[in-house]
DNA sequence: CCAAAAACCTAGCAACTCAAGGTTTTGGGT
DNA sequence: ACCCAAAACCTTGAGTTGCTAGGTTTTTGG
């Protein structure tokens, strides 16, 4: 018979979560290894991996609870998260370069993710007055600028993320004209990283 | 006395950066070893280090050489071409995630690659007519926009990704027809009108 | 043609992911 | 209150990995 989980176990997956995220801003280039963030937790690799199953399922498993706990948040304020933890950033690189094969755990996780967000930014665009046919080649460029500049934000901090998005939203929303609709950058695409 | 490399240590390199691409291209999402890429080649792990000093290395040295190969052509062209070698594009991500890290070995190599390219991009859209104030930005969001289209042509291989930034090539090169360029975000720091 | 440097190999270490099997802890049914 | 099966966790170990130390073969300048 199946009993499925105990009370303590989705404690202890969310504490582990925030160890494997924790050690992962910590670490610079080096590899994160399951038994460091086991250690974190006071357990053994394969106890943590008993939970999660895989190392790459772990990892998948920090970014959607990242994703999860900035959905319906102000994007602005998730962009601002982002910038004050890289490590994050660099996990969500590690995991999307793997996770291009069909065959990875996380590929569906990754492909429905941007498609949801896509449609997302997209609505937002043609609420904000874009053309149906112009939002969404629009949202997909702003996804791809918000995750290029985070690539280069990276190796190089001075840059502003926000401003630069700001500005690349606004004159995507201003493609057609309509100056009177202008609410300006005050919202960003966000993406929870 | 110091002799410096044989005559065919140039050719065996070279052989074995082919190597190192065609196995990142073939391998999916499982981790590309050095010892793989040796075999390929006919040679042990140990025989590939001793030429370039370590794995990291030798990947770095893959791109180096793709970006060399790729200098002074037509920027239309190369994406085509990447869009050809998905697993080039995975090596970048890879190694762009390892070398945020200002210790990692490809730290600089990244952040060179990325002045170079900008300064590039921007002096060509000043070329075009757009005013030197807004190239750096232009500049900027092209290349993230490059980087990160990619990403998502990685796990979506259906989006065209030339015409998309095509497109938005030709919309931040017109950027002085368009009278909302500077309407919003004043209020953001580094950039002056 | 001959030492010495470069090229390359063998052997092996330490660390890694993950699986198999055992032991301890938990909690619903009686 | 007490089972006892399932969950939680650990120990052990197999198979890879990056990389190094030291030896062997190949190249080449003098």
């Amino acid at each position: 018979m199946v009993r499925g989980p105990y009370a303590k176990s989705s404690a202890k997956r969310r504490q582990i979560l925030d160890a494997a995220l924790a050690v992962y801003a910590e670490a610079g280039s080096r590899k994160v290894s399951v038994r460091e963030i086991a250690q974190r937790v006071g357990m053994t690799d394969a106890g943590v991996l008993h939970h999660f199953g895989s190392r790459e399922a772990l990892l998948t498993a920090v970014l959607e609870a990242r994703d999860e706990a900035a959905a319906g948040g102000d994007p602005a304020e998730t962009l601002a998260r982002n910038a004050a933890t890289p490590g994050l950033v660099k996990l969500f690189m590690d995991v999307a370069a793997a996770a291009a094969e069909p065959s990875h755990p996380a590929h569906g996780y990754f492909t429905e993710r941007y498609a949801r967000y896509r449609r997302r930014v997209a609505g937002k665009l043609v609420r904000d007055g874009v053309p149906e046919s112009d939002a969404d080649w629009a949202a997909r460029i702003l996804l791809a600028a918000t995750d290029g500049l985070q690539v280069q934000w990276l190796l190089e901090p001075g840059i502003d993320m926000a401003a630069d998005l700001n500005r690349l939203a606004t004159l995507l929303t201003h493609l057609t004209d309509s100056p009177t609709t202008s609410s300006c950058g005050d919202d960003l695409p966000g993406r929870g990283h």
